[in-house]
DNA sequence: CTGAAAGCGCTTACAG
DNA sequence: CTGAAAGCGCTTACAG
């Protein structure tokens, strides 16, 4: 009867080829059909021991989950997100940016991360509060715990009231990301934000190489806010401190400044100290952002030749340094942070991966040289 | 007969209430099954305009199209692509890792992409070159285009075989991306890479900031095998010339040399030139990631207080950096170029977003102090 | 030129 | 304890 069959030996053999093929393709992708037919059971079943929803025999939940490990099954995202009705809400603490406007970028790499994560069903609930105000954060954490959200960034920059939210969303088995800030020993999900410390020492390192002079007077200066959180200018304080009790401690006499920054007044005073002292300064280490406000002061007073680092791209800071009137910057990718923070609950909750706890930012350098490619944020 | 109904005022008016947040959420996701309803037509028909899929009478397509308009009706990505069968690939060409290290990363970069859009039927087709053979380039070129591919990534080393690439690229439609090397006038979806010339021009001013004596000689050491491009090594070294001779110009004397890497004992010998010579180095300027080959140099014979500055963050060149050996590595983050080299495609085929087509990378500055903070990648 | 129907791989009531 | 069915928003033949 053959001879009816359309087809010489090649044709089979090739029929056979695209079969194997085919087998192969799908053996790539396993459905949860597939593996109810495996288990003799309904897809309703596997759903239910997929999700742990709903009693199932003890016996054919076994049955059903060995093969599932068998067979490999990963579920397919797109379809799980397609049917399901499940929306997320991502709580979101961060100072507002009128108050400070370095947190511009972390709230831009959060927005867009938003945007992208809309799809799975994500939604962004963004809260601010005020840098200098501790009221205005218990305030609005206690407003977002008590929504009951699916996840929750916040940057705890202050250290007791934090605490005790972090307390709370432990009570709540709510799961949160801290950015900017850490803390220690908490059951947070994840970290994002630089090694404070470190990006001080480098701050040294970078002072002591532009500095020749032999013996220098090297004046660090934290300028504040009245009742704004002092936390990280301290640690960036302490690593610019120990870089010079290191190396090359007979380089440098260092002066530690607070400036008082709410008035400009307030601020020229502290600066014309300085620059009044015996003890002239060779370089300044403005520990954070407000560098800006004392290049501005340098630019007014028309003062040369001194070393100005700090920290941040805000826009005047950028003007600045291409003025060669701020020599470095040093940086660490905030809206990198902002972004990372939403995609470190997103694999949480929808992907259910495990996500990386502590993340350090790099520590980037910024000169005249090489702002240009670091100015535009995009991911 | 109200009185029946078991509801007061109140709760008709939260059942009214429920009823505009559902209309409010169902505005937001306008599927094309509402626009099929406006249209009066069924949703093949409206699937048909959207994809200029066979032929639409002309008052029923403008009135669609008008419709679409009206409600802003942009497409569901993931029932797209869970629907669709169409797959795509994406063709690779690179240099080989095995004849050049550095290109490890910007696969990492790629292939952690591909593993992401796989869910939606991308898939990458991954082919290399010798990086000293020309030849190898232009046959898996005319592989790669030969096999149809829905986009191709390459590094365009080769200048003139290049062009005939991109020339039969753009005869055949096909979108291309350049990666490390940028080819002027072309139609090139999107580049990725540094700008080599500005990170010449960072380098020397890392260089004159390093070195305090007045008068130096400086050598632009550029290692390479017989035969492997020469474009980024040249364009390093014209950018860190035109530092001293727009600044600091009487502060260094710049020598060039190349160097054969093709053996140790080659390697040698030039750098034993070097340092044999009356123009006895202060700085070395090595213009690639072979920098380490020269730092293993200056280890065995105890070379000491000359500034070596060299390119990427190679395992080797961690070592000498971390042993002091190495003051700077200028970077840019290879594995990022990757990673959004596969996603420009992404974005420009299945999301019918359009790209930046330049793309330059930071031109990162590492340093000891900075170093721990750059090594893993992660996107 | 156009519509009705099946299907992508899941979730979610509902019925037993 | 379990199955059958409808539906998420699209695509893709198929029938007219």
């Amino acid at each position: 009867m053959f001879i009816y069959l359309p087809c010489t030996l090649t044709e089979i053999h090739c029929v056979q080829q695209i079969r194997q093929t085919l087998k192969k393709e799908t053996a790539l992708k396993i459905g949860i059909k597939d593996i109810a037919k495996q288990a003799n059971v309904s897809i309703g079943t596997v759903d239910r021991v997929l999700h742990n929803r709903g009693d199932v025999a003890k016996s054919t939940r076994e049955q059903v989950l060995s093969i599932i490990e068998e067979l490999g099954y990963t579920p397919n995202l797109l379809a799980k997100s397609l049917a399901s009705k499940t929306k997320y809400t991502i709580s979101v603490l961060i100072p507002d940016p009128e108050s400070n406007a370095y947190w511009e970028k972390p709230l831009a790499g959060i927005k867009a991360a938003a945007a992208e994560i809309k799809k799975f069903n994500f939604e962004l609930q963004i809260a601010t509060f005020d840098y200098s105000n501790e009221n205005s954060f218990i305030e609005k954490a206690n407003q977002i715990l008590g929504s009951n959200p699916s996840g929750f960034i916040f940057a705890p920059v202050f250290y007791e009231s934090s605490l005790k939210v972090i307390e709370k969303c432990d009570q709540l088995e709510l799961s949160y990301v801290f950015i900017d800030v850490f803390i220690e020993n908490c059951e947070n999900l994840a970290y994002f934000g630089q090694n404070s410390a470190q990006s001080g020492y480098l701050a040294a390192r970078l002072m002591s190489l532009s500095i020749s002079q032999v013996i220098s007077h090297i004046y660090i200066v934290k300028p504040l806010n009245p009742s704004a959180p002092v936390y990280h200018l301290n640690l960036r304080e302490k690593g610019f401190v120990s870089y010079f009790s290191e190396e090359n401690s007979d380089q440098a006499i260092l002066h530690s400044m607070d400036v008082d920054i709410s008035s400009p007044a307030a601020l020229d005073e502290s600066l014309d100290a300085i620059f009044a002292s015996s003890n002239k300064p060779l370089g300044l280490f403005v520990a954070n952002s407000r560098v800006h406000l004392v290049a501005s002061y340098f630019e007014k007073n028309k003062i040369k030749n001194v070393i100005l680092i700090g920290y941040d791209l805000l826009q005047e800071n950028i003007e600045y340094i291409e003025k060669g009137i701020i020599q470095f910057l040093i940086c660490q990718k905030p809206e990198e942070q902002g972004y990372k923070s939403v995609f470190a609950l997103f694999n949480h909750l929808f992907l259910k991966h495990t996500v990386e706890k502590l993340n350090f930012s790099p520590i980037d350098i910024i000169m005249k040289e090489n702002i240009e490619y670091y100015k535009n944020f995009k991911i």
